[in-house]
This record gives structure tokens, sequence and C-alpha cells, in this order.
DNA sequence: TGTACATCAGTGAACGCGCGTTCACTGATGTAC
DNA sequence: TGTACATCAGTGAACGCGCGTTCACTGATGTAC
């Protein structure tokens, strides 16, 4: 059943969308090569006309989810909106460094690369949005900011106190916005 | 080869450390009863005479890093020696939150309310060390601490890029004890 | 204190299961004429 | 433009492997006398 180019190029979305999806809700380790071809509408047997192997497909997701980022915001709206029970609440298609970041320490090289790639994006548009004086300046802000935030985020969804969670991400959002520049 | 009672308490302490540094190190998915029980110098046939499966490992070792955390110390002393490369490069023996806070979403009830547990404390500890004029202002000073630390040792172990990743480090270091009370 | 026996911690082979991966086959697509 | 054939994307059964877990057995510990 040979399919047509565009069909194709179709297909390998398919599957790099369901991946980042459902790697960010579970995980890598345990979502499995026929899941995410089945998300993806086709048999497992497909994958590998795809991907060389699972860790091919890990690498590939990590550095899709890094390309796609969504582009810069003013600093409040964006620090407010990364702090939100609803980000936290959505794990297939939220911040993938916090959802994958921790995982990306025992992957290939290539998918940690790709993890570094976002973690200098997602600081680069902080930093563009940052209050500062200067480059420097405005660099450290938006570093700092970075931690905090997927620090905030990633507790806030570790922990199971409803209360503490919104408090993580209620002070953090106070701390990183009233600092000083604002 | 009946043991003796006191040997039967070693044996145990020596699963629960095992399991805490090769979890940590690893990730719970990654690591086998079998290699938990080799390291305790056990086989994996004896793992059942005293946990009832690994999700109760994984629960009993959450609970018990969480029960050993390191007590308190001054602010600016207890995160400096948190941010450091030498913690970063240490993960067995390191920071369980940071190791094992973001698995522990998909793990039991059990081992996320040993979790939660591990930040109250960790918040607790920063607290009664905090800069600050109330106990709700060293609180918030704690929580937005905390987060930081963890998101930036988090993401600096993430990175394959040595620069980054002591940049991380500093740069939250320095926003956290040079802010205000320090 | 010494002996006889019951208890039970530990061993290691075996189980069932699910995973990543392979492969013979199918049949629609795309190409040559 | 129409036909004949080669290509190759996709299917689904099968593979090997490693995992968590079970269990019959062993033999040192602890107890009863």
């Amino acid at each position: 059943m040979r399919r047509s180019k565009a069909q194709v190029d179709e297909n390998r979305r398919a599957i790099l969308d369901a991946a980042g999806r459902l790697y960010r809700e579970r995980g890598f380790d345990a979502v499995t090569v026929a899941e995410v071809m089945k998300a993806a509408g086709l048999t497992h047997g497909a994958f590998y006309g795809y991907f060389a192997s699972k860790e091919a497909l890990i690498a590939a997701t990590v550095a899709d989810l890094a390309a796609r980022a969504r582009p810069a915001a003013p600093w409040e709206e964006r620090i407010a909106g990364y702090l939100t029970a609803r980000h936290r609440a959505d794990l297939a298609s939220g911040c993938p460094i916090a959802a994958l970041g921790p995982e990306s320490i025992r992957q290939s090289a290539e998918a940690r690369a790709a993890m570094t790639e976002a973690v200098e994006g997602m600081i680069g548009r902080l930093a563009a949005a940052a209050p500062g004086d200067d480059e420097q300046e405005r660099r450290a802000e938006a570093v700092a900011a970075c931690a905090a935030m997927v620090g905030a985020l990633i507790l806030s969804r570790a922990v199971d106190d409803p209360g503490l969670a919104d408090e993580l991400l209620s002070t953090t959002r106070e701390k990183l916005t009233t600092g000083r520049g604002g």
C-alpha cells in the first residue's frame, strides 16, 4: 500500500505530534512505539520506515518541540501565562522543558543537544522581553527566571497538595514580576 | 537460611539505601528490582519478603529520603551549597526532589504524598533560615528559593553545554543571595 | 546449658507479559513507454 | 493520454529479550523442653 509523498510527509508530522504529546504526558519510557504509531493513525510496523529506532524518535521529537516554541511575548505576560494552574494541568501541550528536561539527562547525546537548544531558546526569548539596562543584565534576568519558572512548574506538578501547588506558582510569579524592573 | 532480626533490619536499610542511590541516579523505571537487591547484597527473590512490589519500594524510598534530609543551615550557605557543580554531578546522593520530583507525578499516591512531604520539608528548612521580617515573608522567600534552586539544578543537569550549566547555577545563586535580605 | 524441632529469610529457576524490532507480504503510487 | 510494471509505504505476525513476580526448596536462627 504505497502512499503519496504528501501523505508520507503528513504521516511523519502526525508521528512527531503524537510523540510530542504522549512523551510530555507520560515520559519517554512509559510510551511505546506502538502507542505513538496508533495515535498517529498507523500500525507499529511502519515506524521503522520513518525513524531508525525509538531513541531516534525521541531525539527528533525533542528537536521538533524546541523548534516549534511559541514566539516572544511581553515579560510579565509570558511569566504569568507560564505559571498558571492551566499550564500545570496541561502536560501534553505544555512546556517541553518542564515535562522532558529532567528525563533528557538519560537520553542520547542528540536528545540532550536538542534539549539544550530548547533551553537556550527559552532563555533567549525571555531575555528579549526582560527588564534591565544592558544585554548582560537582561540575560541574567532571563536565566534566573527560566530556572525559577521551570522549577516552580515541575514542583507544582510533583506535589499532591493543591494549596502548595498554587503557592509555588503564585509566589514565583510575584517574585519574578515585582522584583525590580517589572 | 534464616537470618537474625538485626540482619533483617540491616538488609532492609541496605535495600532502601541502594534504591535511594540507584533511583536518584537513573530514575525509577530504569532501575530493576534485581539491581537494587544486588546492590544491597541479596538476590532478587528475597525482595518480596521486604516489600510487596516495586511500586511499594518506590514509595518507601521516597519517604525514606524525605525523612533523612539534612538539617537546616544558614540561608546563603544552604543556597550556595545546593547550587554547585559538585551537586550537579552527584545525582546518587544529591537532592531527591531534583532527581525524583519530576518522575513522581506518574507514581503511586503514596510516592506522591512522600514527595510532597519532601518539598514541604525543604521549604520549611529554608524558611527557618530565610531573611524577612515576618513568618509570611520568610515563607514566600523560601518557596520561591526552593522553586528556583530545584529548577536551576534540573536545567543545569539537562543541558549539555557546561557554560550554560554553570550560568544557570551561578545566576540563580546570585539572584537568591543578593536579592534583598541575604 | 544442651538438644530437637519449627520457623522463616534467602536462593535461584521459572512464569507470563510487554516491549522494541524484524520481515514476508500487500497493493496503491509513480514511472517508462 | 493510456497501459504495464517497478517501487516502496504500510500491515500484522513473529522474534528475542528483560522485566516484575512467584515458588519449591534450603538451612541458619530462635524456641520449647
